[in-house]
RNA sequence: GCAUCGAUAGUGUAGUGGUCAUCACUAGGCGUUGCCAACGCCUAAACCCGGGUUCGAGUCCCGGUCGAUGCACCA
């Protein structure tokens, strides 16, 4: 989504959108979906080496929250019953009320048309009453009068039926977020019955979008990395903050939207302090997303985080951030999602489903209370009341009973029972502990948008020798091939050699490409053009010495090594444990 | 969804209603080639879809799809 602050921006002569989709496209990352029949906007394929980059961005991510932070993956189903989504708030509250101008044929939100005639809760009335509410109203398009239109909800959520007779409703997820709040009460006991505690979901979801636009930025169906972290709504002090404590970056809050200000650069710890970020978890996971997006390739400077505004932001939502990707195409591109959610999601299922959605938190000292227990003299309520002196029993514990006796009201009927049959008794007890709903960190992230970001960051052209050379500068760990393996010639042996090499890599889990078509400057610059961050070139001195060359994509500089210690070299190359630079020492 | 513009090999393109469509790059094969898009020969490859007008449509008209832009939409 492109921010309201740049929504007029024009299209700035260093956009690069189109070469970098062209290249895209052309060299095997991503290109519309079913393109035979007629692509549909809003579905893409990832091809060959888009998916082994997406791939990788992904294992990345898990190599942040499932590794680091120990926040295990689970899998749910994309397709969910209905009861799921009525609980969530998106069978009511994730559909557009609309209707169609009879003259112009425009689709209109007749809530905003009702609202801009200033119609009272127009955004909370049903859509029969948004149908007389907005009749007669001027069509904000093409000023007609609304006439003999129906108001009808537009959910952007893929409906679907589950079984045959479709008797039960179904939908595909329109985000991961909810199988794992579903799941609260098995992952509490996986977790041992501890706070605090995450979980995360890599994967497919789905938005019926009245109108996709902007490539791979907006989709019908697509890829999302959630992590729901729970915390004790009183504890949103992370126990490992001083990690990022003193990490520092731009952070766009919503005072200075307001004052029409800039971005300032924040340390984690100042931000906090200042009550610029609500609490330690979103500014841990703020300076985590940071951390995690400049490690994928997205340029720092073209990176803040932008606060909601009051009205933007979820009723329920204590804070939340975006963080958000410069593209020179669509502006600042909302990627990722940081909010504190507070207890509404677990609420709403606790709610929808009848179970507790509570941790019972223990307390460090028992806490002694003085409770008041009112025990029911059976032996006469129950004879006097038969069937329903249980029940009057069980309400007696709940009132304040006079002088005389208490009365009390069961199945609409009231009941008077004297004093003399029920003992009040008054007990020190010793509570341990409280039942605690907890409140939920989220960040969640747009693999997709990460992606595009990915490929217009890492995209340049440099003139090598009077010609464009195209590449793409993605960090290594990310490229999707790893390394190429180029015999100078296709004879002498030299290609023998070259699948042996290639062979060794694999059977070290590299991604190694072996290449001995045309000339060798022409390898070079097509491996350049898709990424591929090493080289290996087999010569007639590797016949003698055993020795290769290896060349850096960036540099194009080339160093002379020993074939028995690529494998070793070009790991660590890969993970960044060490650079090409120190090589050539 | 509305409006404007566009759509020809993988890419970029040429193409007065009149021969199974131009050129370049790319790709594949063979040869040559001692490290950054070398060269020679050969090969493959396209008029977005559906209607209409016409003797004849890549070309004109209508509708659709997709894309770009503006508006609207974006829990």
């Amino acid at each position: 989504m492109v921010s309201k602050s740049d929504k007029k921006s024009q299209v700035p002569e260093n956009d690069i959108y189109d070469q970098v989709i062209d290249l895209a496209r052309r060299r095997g990352f991503v290109w519309p979906s079913s393109e035979c029949y007629g692509s549909v906007a809003g579905f893409i394929d990832y091809g060959p080496l888009g998916t082994l980059l997406k791939r990788r961005i992904e294992n990345l991510w898990r190599q942040f929250y499932v590794v680091s932070e120990g926040y295990y993956e689970i899998e749910c189903p994309t397709i969910g019953q209905e009861a799921i989504y009525v609980a969530s708030g998106h069978v009511g509250g994730f559909a557009d009320k609309m209707c169609q101008c009879p003259a112009c044929e425009e689709y209109l939100r007749a809530d905003h048309v009702a609202e801009a005639h200033h119609v009272p809760d127009a955004s909370v009335m049903n859509a029969a009453a948004l149908q007389k509410a907005i009749t007669g109203l001027p069509c904000p398009a093409c000023g007609e009068k609304l006439e003999n239109i129906e108001v009808f909800a537009f959910n952007l959520m893929f409906q679907t039926s589950i079984g045959p007779g479709s008797q039960r409703k179904g939908y595909l997820r329109p985000e991961t977020a909810q199988g794992i709040f579903v799941d609260f009460g098995r992952l509490l006991r996986f977790y041992r019955d501890r706070l605090p505690f995450g979980t995360v979901q890599i994967g497919k979801s789905y938005r019926n979008e009245i109108s996709p636009r902007q490539g791979m930025i907006r989709l019908r169906e697509f890829t999302q990395a959630e992590a729901e972290i729970f915390v004790h709504p009183e504890e949103k002090n992370h126990p490992n903050f001083s990690r990022y404590a003193d990490y520092s970056f731009p952070l766009f809050s919503s005072d200075q939207q307001q004052a029409g200000g800039e971005a300032k650069v924040y340390t984690m710890k100042d931000a906090v302090a200042q009550k610029v970020i609500a609490n330690e978890y979103v500014a841990y996971y703020l300076a985590l997303t940071h951390d995690l997006l400049t490690s994928i390739g997205v340029k720092p400077e073209k990176l803040r985080f932008r606060q909601h505004l009051p009205d933007e932001r979820a009723h329920y939502a204590e804070d939340c951030w975006d963080a958000e990707i410069r593209s020179e195409r669509f502006g600042w591109v909302e990627t990722v999602g940081i909010a504190d959610r507070t207890d509404y999601d677990l609420k709403a299922h606790a709610e929808g489903s009848g179970d507790s959605f509570t941790v019972y938190v223990q307390f460090a000292e028992p806490k002694r209370e003085r409770r008041r227990v009112i025990s029911a003299n059976m032996g006469v309520l129950g004879p006097q009341y038969r069937g329903k002196a249980k029940a009057i029993a069980d309400a007696l514990a709940t009132v304040a009973p006079g002088p005389d006796g208490a009365t009390v009201t069961v199945d609409g009927e009231e009941y008077f029972v004297p004093s003399h049959l029920f003992e009040i008794t008054e007990q020190d007890v010793d509570v341990r502990g409280t039942d605690v709903r907890p409140h939920v960190i989220e960040p969640s992230y747009g693999i997709d948008r990460m992606i595009y970001a990915v490929l217009e960051h890492s995209f340049d052209e440099e003139e090598v020798e009077g010609e464009i050379r195209k590449v793409m500068r993605f960090p290594s760990r990310i490229a999707p091939v790893q390394v190429a393996v180029l015999p100078l010639m296709t004879r002498d042996g030299l290609d023998t050699i070259a699948r042996e090499i290639t062979h060794t890599l694999h059977a070290h889990e590299i991604l190694a490409e072996y290449d001995d078509s045309g000339a060798i400057g022409r390898r070079y610059r097509r491996q350049d053009e898709v990424g591929t961050p090493l080289a290996i070139t087999i010569d007639y001195d590797t016949k003698e010495d055993q020795t290769v060359t290896l060349r850096d994509r960036d540099s194009m500089k080339q160093v002379r090594v020993k074939i028995g210690d690529l494998p070793l070299l070009i790991s660590g190359l890969i993970k960044g444990q060490h650079n090409f630079a120190d090589l050539c020492g």
